[in-house]
RNA sequence: GGGCGAAUAGCUCAGUUGGUUAGAGCACCUGUCUUACACACAGGGGGUCGGGGGUUCGAGUCCCUCUUCGCCCACCA
């Protein structure tokens, strides 16, 4: 027999284990999922939403990945072949950005670099810094499969992209529109619906009087938000039902500042209710009033050019006064009103509430501009995306967002997919520079010369939206459009967790690109986390400054710390707050389990010692006390709980979800929760307590303490370690039973074995009764250094129960519990269990009758008015009719063990007399 | 403007097809440095389940309505 006290530290060292373990695990290929393994294993596969390659950790990666590894490593143990795919997203717009700063600051633009040497530029930047947020998820302890890091940008996954792109070409699916698309002067491109993103507005409502060209006296007022447009003003809409203005549709007015003509047209799409029922048309600068213009084949002026500047850009000779030439169009604006108003043509100005468009980059407000992009037709795919959903391959947790998905694919609109910068998959079609007249060239490989006439050709200046290429990613980083053994083996894959943020902008399209290109949803369930937000429930961000540095974390209180935090809090959907101010009190949940498992674990191995343990299968049932029947019992059902709460990892049917499964699973603080209860709880609360004196005392029975006691903490660290996987694996490695080489995050998830559940009970009892004894002793006041006896009697009142170790568990509460067959006589506090075993505690000298009178007639007042109620809704016919008889039942038996304990309290409580 | 959701203890949340005395964690109060752990142990207080109405033998749970918050979408000139 050993007892090394030395052989773990006294307090948990979350640095050395980290270190220590992380790279054991790789050395070991714990990570890596092969097809081979996948041919006898069921697969389990997770991808992760590629972090910008130059981004840095925040807790939204914290909590998105840990998310992750807990689900990887549970399917790990459980027996998949689990592949939990890493990368990086290059992030077109965002990463151009950064660059462009750092040439800002040298004083250049990219423009003074050129195209190629901008892109190369990015590109080493990308190299030299990129893809550092891969190590920094190493160190919260991500489990991916890092031999396959995929990067959005790399010559295999851009194959795809433009495979892609020439397929939903061939497919009809992409064409060039010419339309008002959203366009952010700041970073020179156009953006999608989904990168214009609103922010409510304090405005103002600018009425404007253009006056009638056939009689100057006479107009039309006309309301707008964004008066300097008025220059590009083509028409003046009415609805054409809307009898103040029918008469004037087909008359002229002339516009203000400029004196061009233009004609007042009739056009439902005006709201006569309104401002003032009159609609300026400016069909370059608006997506509604540019379906207006193409409506009425108005001519469609550009005013402001690409970088915001009003100026006369296209068709629009004459129309921009000197004045206001060159300016920004927000100076423009300002500059505007006063030469409106001494043209007597500002009527007024109210205040208005509105959303405006922002770049979802750099949030400049969005300008509408007239051009040429490349789109997606997305009601086809959106189809495949919602019958995926209906028929059950695929499901949201939490499910309120699938309404949302729904939503928006029924009202789908379709893509703008191109991109006026330069960091990102080039759109693969190139143009004769002669005019020989040959259609664009759509091609999956580069050309060199016009097909039609052997001339020069020129690529399309415009790159793919940074989503294109995301889209793709549950195929594309397996090996399509080639039908590799990994495509063959992990595709569909499994569960998509992420944030709700990017439920259109990438979630959605993954569907839809999987059910068109692949015949199948990439995933059947997307699991969408919480934010993390700070005390004020305001998110986490730069801006804001209120963000966490996971990595501090990391130093101060460990990885596991870290992750217990969140996943403890993370209710389905539900928001993760954290204090930034205070880390300390933040993420004290995690650091105070982390330090109690170590404990728990640091004290039992002591105890356990080295020597070998008989397993528990071979234990003899008649060798186990009541104690060990209990935490086998208590482990069985925390297994269960854990596997409730975790759910099942796909459909059962392996195809479809059921109504019955689909809202199951995934609750992941339910899960940390159970795991929790036992260990600290049940094991070491009760179980450990219990069972001390055993193992200092020789012989058969400390063999028996020994092996339950290694078996489930066995099973404990087994299910604590998806979310604590470093320290339960330093302590795992410390159990007898732990062969050389053998791994925490390879060992099989437990599965619950089956006990007696009846042997259990006997320790409830015990439990009940040290409860009992412990209120007893609070209420009474009896001092710690002070020992108390008592006796347990049975239900039928005449014979003490005898229960083995109870001495033991009393100890805890510092009173014995001893059997006896005879009354002790003198004053004693009495309490009924729910059990039917009475506890009585005799504190002679010690109690106070009064108050052992007050004590008894609360509870039996308690109990009388329980019992009142329960048999006034037995009294009630209705329930009794109407009521389900198992319920019934249940409640007669209720009243009538209810009666028998009341009958027992009035007795007892007469016996004190009164004083 | 359209759609969705939420309101339960001081805080963050559970509460499965209506059916025992509405739960957990944290926070709070009281006691304890009990030989693994004060980052711990033991005991305790605290909720008319947002307001009103309805269905039912029975409502936190179902229906209506009001109030307040949140989210998504939208051609808010």
């Amino acid at each position: 027999m050993t007892a090394p006290d030395d052989s773990l530290p006294t307090t948990y060292d979350a640095a050395a284990t980290e270190a220590a373990w992380y790279p054991r695990w790789t050395e070991h290929g714990v990570f890596t999922a092969s097809p081979e393994e996948a041919a006898t294993h069921e697969p389990f596969v997770i991808v992760i939403p590629p972090p910008n390659v130059t981004a840095v950790l925040h807790m939204g990666h914290g909590l998105n990945n840990t998310v992750q590894d807990v689900l990887i490593r549970w399917r790990r143990m459980a027996g998949d072949a689990a592949l939990w795919v890493p990368g990086t997203d290059h992030a077109g717009i965002a990463t151009q950005n950064v660059v462009e700063k750092q040439l800002a600051a040298e004083g250049q633009s990219r423009f003074d670099l050129g195209r190629e040497a901008f892109v190369e530029r990015v590109a080493s930047f990308v190299d030299r810094t990129g893809g550092e947020i891969l190590n920094q998820l190493k160190s919260i302890g991500s489990s991916a499969d890092w031999s396959r890091t995929a990067y959005t940008f790399s010559p295999e996954l851009s194959r795809a992209v433009r495979e892609t792109f020439v397929r939903l070409y061939e497919d009809g699916l992409v064409y060039k529109g010419h339309r008002v698309i959203h366009w952010c002067p700041r970073c020179g491109t156009s953006l999608s619906d989904e990168e214009a993103e609103f922010t409510e507005t304090a405005g103002k409502l600018y009425h404007l009087r253009y006056p009638l060209a056939s009689d100057p006296t006479q107009g039309i007022t006309v309301a707008t938000t964004r008066p300097e447009t008025m220059l590009g003003d083509v028409a003046v809409a009415v609805n054409p039902d809307d009898e103040r203005y029918q008469a004037l549709i087909g008359q002229e007015v002339v516009l203000p500042l400029n004196g061009v003509r233009i004609p007042i047209i009739g056009d439902s799409y005006t709201d006569p209710a309104f401002g003032s029922g009159a609609v300026k048309i400016t069909p370059a600068h608006d997506a509604n009033d540019f379906e207006v213009g193409k409506r009425h084949q108005l001519p469609m002026p550009v005013v402001i050019d690409a970088e915001g500047i009003v100026r006369e850009v296209d068709g629009a000779a004459g129309r921009v006064p000197e004045a206001l030439r060159g300016l920004d169009r927000a100076d423009a604006r300002k500059a505007i009103l006063p030469l409106l108003e001494a043209a007597g043509a500002l009527v007024k100005m109210e205040p208005h509430q509105h959303s405006v468009r922002h770049c979802y980059r750099c949030d400049t407000v969005v300008e509408p501009r007239l051009s040429d992009q490349w789109f997606v037709r997305m009601q086809p795919l959106a189809d495949k995306a919602l019958t995926a959903l209906r028929s059950g391959e695929l499901r949201i947790l939490p499910e309120r967002w699938e309404a949302v998905y729904v939503n928006w694919l029924e009202g789908i609109r379709d893509w703008n997919i191109s991109r006026q910068i330069w960091w990102g998959h080039r759109v693969p079609v190139w143009y004769c520079t002669a005019s020989c007249g040959h259609a664009p060239i759509v091609s999956r490989t580069d050309v060199a010369a016009c097909p039609g006439c052997g001339g020069a050709v020129r690529q399309d200046e415009d790159v793919l939206d940074t989503w294109f290429s995301s889209w793709l990613w549950p195929f594309s980083t397996l090996g399509w459009p080639d039908e590799t053994p990994d495509l063959k083996a992990f595709y569909p894959g499994d569960v998509l967790v992420t944030a709700p943020e990017i439920l259109f902008f990438w979630v959605a399209r993954m569907v839809m690109s999987g059910c068109w290109f692949m015949g199948k949803a990439p995933f059947h369930t997307v699991y969408l986390h919480g934010t993390v937000r700070d005390m004020q429930h305001r998110k986490m961000s730069k801006s804001l400054g209120n963000g966490i540095d996971p990595l501090d974390v990391v130093h101060l209180y460990g990885a596991d710390a870290l992750r217990w935090t969140m996943v403890a809090g993370l209710g389905l959907g539900v928001d993760v707050m954290l204090d930034p101010t205070d880390l300390e009190k933040s993420f004290a949940p995690g650091r105070n389990f982390c330090t109690k498992l170590w404990n728990i674990g640091r004290f039992l191995l002591s105890r356990v010692g080295t020597d070998p343990v008989t397993p528990v299968s071979a234990l003899p049932s008649a060798s186990l006390t009541a104690a060990d029947h209990w935490i086998l019992e208590r482990l069985d059902a925390a297994i269960a709980d854990c596997d409730a709460a975790l759910g099942p990892a796909r459909p059962a049917n392996g195809a479809t979800w059921t109504e019955a499964e689909r809202s199951r699973g995934l609750r992941l603080s339910e899960y940390a929760e159970a795991a929790r209860r036992f260990v600290w709880n049940e094991l070491a609360d009760w179980y450990l307590e219990s069972v001390k004196p055993r193992l200092n005392a020789e012989g058969a029975d400390r063999e028996v303490a020994r092996a339950v006691l290694a078996h489930a903490f066995d099973g404990a660290l087994r299910l604590l370690h998806p979310v604590v996987p470093f320290i339960t694996e330093a302590l795992w490695q410390q159990l007898p039973q732990t062969a050389d080489g053998a791994m925490l995050a390879r060992a099989a998830w437990p599965v619950a074995r089956g006990g007696s559940r009846d042997e259990a009970k006997a320790f409830e009892i015990v439990r009940d009764a040290v409860a009992a004894i412990r209120q007893v002793r609070a209420e009474y006041n009896v001092q710690p250094g002070v020992w108390v006896d008592a006796l347990l009697v049975a239900p039928d009142g005449t014979q003490a129960m005898v229960i083995p170790q109870v001495d033991t568990v009393g100890a805890l509460a510092r009173a014995r519990v001893q059997a006896a067959s005879a009354n002790p006589g003198g004053a004693a506090a009495q309490v009924l269990l729910t059990s039917g075993v009475e506890v009585v505690v005799p504190l002679a000298g010690m109690i106070d009758l009064a108050k052992e009178r007050q004590r008894l007639d609360g509870e039996l007042a308690q109990l009388e008015k329980q019992l009142t109620a329960l048999e006034g809704r037995l009294a009630n016919e209705g329930f009794v009719a109407k009521a389900p008889p198992q319920v019934v039942e249940a409640e007669r038996a209720k009243a009538a063990e209810w009666r028998g304990r009341a009958q027992q309290l009035r007795t007892k409580r007469e016996a004190l007399g009164n004083g």
